[in-house]
DNA sequence: CAAAACTGGTATCATTTGACACCAATTTTG
DNA sequence: CAAAATTGGTGTCAAATGATACCAGTTTTG
């Protein structure tokens, strides 16, 4: 076994899932508990503010949600006034979302802080070092997503190859 | 709002949170699929596999998980026959976990599929970069701990400011 | 050394999350 | 242009996750 280690603090993906998940954990207390949003809320309120008129399903896309917790957010937004639902002109299934009056105030007071916590967290880094961090995470999605798409070669559909489930 | 835009594209913590789960989704198929295995009983397992009868709330310690999650994931990991729980010798509540040979044989299988895996996202990246990488993730963990710990300042513990919910 | 405070681990319950089925509107196809 | 297939969005149900309560064993304290 001796060469089959691998120590998984050194393991990228749970690098990065660990580090992740600690930044999320502190930033979602923050809107929680100073805004009363949750980030699924935060996420489509930003989108909105950003592209007015987007729909749900727009917003799918770019943040990788579920179709499930975009309408939830949506809607659970548009019932505290946060946000309106346009009829969409040219498809009568879809909505067009757009920030209300108080959506806009909202967002106002949550885009400040949001910089200030980012920048705490990252104050230590120079400008060159986040672009760089950021390049490697877009270049890191790609490749993902690429992989993604081809599947996992040399893996068939249903060759599992652990033993029968002694489970229950 | 002109001034007050924040691309959420480029907001660090929604970039993270955005990579890491898209490389986690990756991941965690591919064991799941492959060895039957969840995220959260790998982790289990490989700190195991590094830490010959560790106990439970060390690897809580490690991996951040909480202590009712790791407790599901070894019950089910004993279940399998995959690690052992041997009665801590110096503490009659505590378990000392070790791997099987069944453990370590399926662990021996894993790790490098899971190189390989981690090799096809990373392998664009020079040494150089992958290092760098992951130093300014070790320093975000250490900046977010520290924050944690700090409390958020300049907000006392009940100071909503959103509006009364208008929510149900 | 008994009582109180604490800790490792599990069971239980509530909340979150996502998979699936469904509806209405739209687009495609024959 | 009707029938079939597709798509935006939501309701519903099931699995995953986390908070809380709890139990047994351990440490502390008077």
């Amino acid at each position: 076994m001796a060469n089959s280690h691998l120590p998984l603090d050194s393991f990228m993906p749970y690098r990065l899932s660990f580090t992740a998940g600690l930044v999320s954990e502190h930033i979602a207390h923050a809107y929680e508990t100073q805004f009363g949003i949750d980030v699924p809320q935060w996420r489509v309120l930003a989108w909105i503010a950003e592209r007015d008129g987007i729909t749900q399903q727009e917003i799918c896309q770019r943040t990788r949600m579920d179709k499930v917790s975009v309408s939830r957010a949506a809607i659970a937004l548009n019932r505290r006034g946060l946000v309106e639902r346009r009829p969409h002109a040219r498809d009568g299934r879809s909505h067009m979302l757009a920030l209300t009056p108080s959506g806009i105030s909202l967002y106002e007071q949550i885009v400040p802080r949001a910089r200030e916590l980012e920048s705490r967290i990252f104050a230590q880094f120079s400008d060159e070092e986040r672009e760089g961090f950021m390049a490697i995470l877009r270049k890191i999605d790609a490749a993902a997503t690429a992989l993604h798409k081809a599947g996992t070669p040399g893996h068939p559909p249903d060759d599992r190859q652990w033993p029968e489930a002694l489970d229950e």
